[in-house]
DNA sequence: CGTTAATTCGAGGCAACCCTCGACTTACGC
DNA sequence: GCGTAAGTCGAGGGTTGCCTCGAATTAACG
């Protein structure tokens, strides 16, 4: 039962379009908890024409990170396509984080259990899912500690999102440690 | 020129005592971000009186902390009796992120920047101090990776303040893994 | 006891953020 | 052009937390 809407009108459309844009940059530069207020003041529309577009600010998080994320999916490939399978998930996580680093929003998605969009819920699990066989692959080969799995990958996420909150430079260098420690 | 205050009248001195005890239990419990609100509340005091025995949060961050700060001498001390300069490091850690894991409001006041009462402050000198000699210790004996410094045990102790934050059973066994990164 | 200075109380003002709703404005089809 | 549905606006109500201040209370001392 699909409700086919009809077109938005053309000052809808455009006002729409800023706020996505607005709450794009906000996410990316001041973290997930933007306050909806500056979203709308960065669009130069009114809180209520926002609230009239995206009730609320799961509805922002749906529309923007899907594409975001996507860039997992890339890395993910990128890293399956190595063959060295040490190299192949330690690539993966520099640059999962690297991504992390450049844009404060997706950090935060990242590294709390709050987002519930399907789009984004569905993302994050096929990067799981490529996390996973690089772990097993790695297992497999015995470059990687034996009691390691994807629990423990979720929790060096969240270290990390906070390493890079507190001091965005330092996190390449604590992530190089700990990969020191991950080796069998 | 030392101010000579005079005693505290009976009901005051009550109220006081009241307060910290409040504070104490709901910092360890909360962390040092509780509503003042809710100290007043469980101390059974006004919020009125509260701000009248403690203008400001850092008043009772100073009043508390100390004594429990006190605890990161006696793991150091511990530590450096310890005659492996490996185990030794290695122990403090454990010990140190031990007694963070059990009080969240030590958690938030080791892992931000702000506590900035003279007490507070001179007692993370001094468990800096400590470490320091260990790590100092340990480089020595090679027996840690020789680049390792200071600030990348700051960094670590803000990661794993959040990995306690998020799920205080999986500290261990971060550290754990971050640990055999460090080994020469 | 009575005096009085110290203490307590909590209503209420301020600020940040959330969200709603009805009056006004405007795009668009005719 | 005009009518109307769609869209915009922002004042304002709700919440939470911070902090203040004057009226009411009370400990302590003679």
């Amino acid at each position: 039962m699909v409700t086919a809407s009809r077109p938005l009108r053309a000052d809808a459309a455009r006002n729409r379009d800023k706020l996505l844009a607005a709450a794009t940059e906000l996410f990316a530069e001041r973290g997930l908890d933007v306050p909806l207020e500056h979203i709308a003041r960065r669009a130069e529309v009114s809180i209520g024409t926002l609230y009239k577009h995206f009730p609320t600010r799961e509805d922002f998080v749906a529309q923007i990170f899907p594409q975001r994320l996507a860039a997992l999916d890339v890395i993910g490939e990128k890293a399956l396509a190595e063959q060295d399978p040490w190299q192949a998930f330690a690539g993966y996580l520099e640059d999962l984080y690297a991504l992390q680093a450049e844009d404060r929003g997706l950090n935060d998605v990242l590294a709390r259990d709050l987002p519930n969009a399907p789009e984004v819920v569905s993302a994050c699990h096929r990067g799981a899912g490529h996390a996973g066989i690089l772990i097993d692959r790695a297992l497999a080969a015995g470059v990687l500690r034996a009691d390691y799995s994807i629990t423990d990958l979720a929790t060096l996420t969240r270290a990390i999102a906070q390493v890079i909150r507190d001091s965005p430079g330092e996190w390449r260098r604590f992530l190089s440690i700990y990969a020191e420690g991950l080796r069998a």
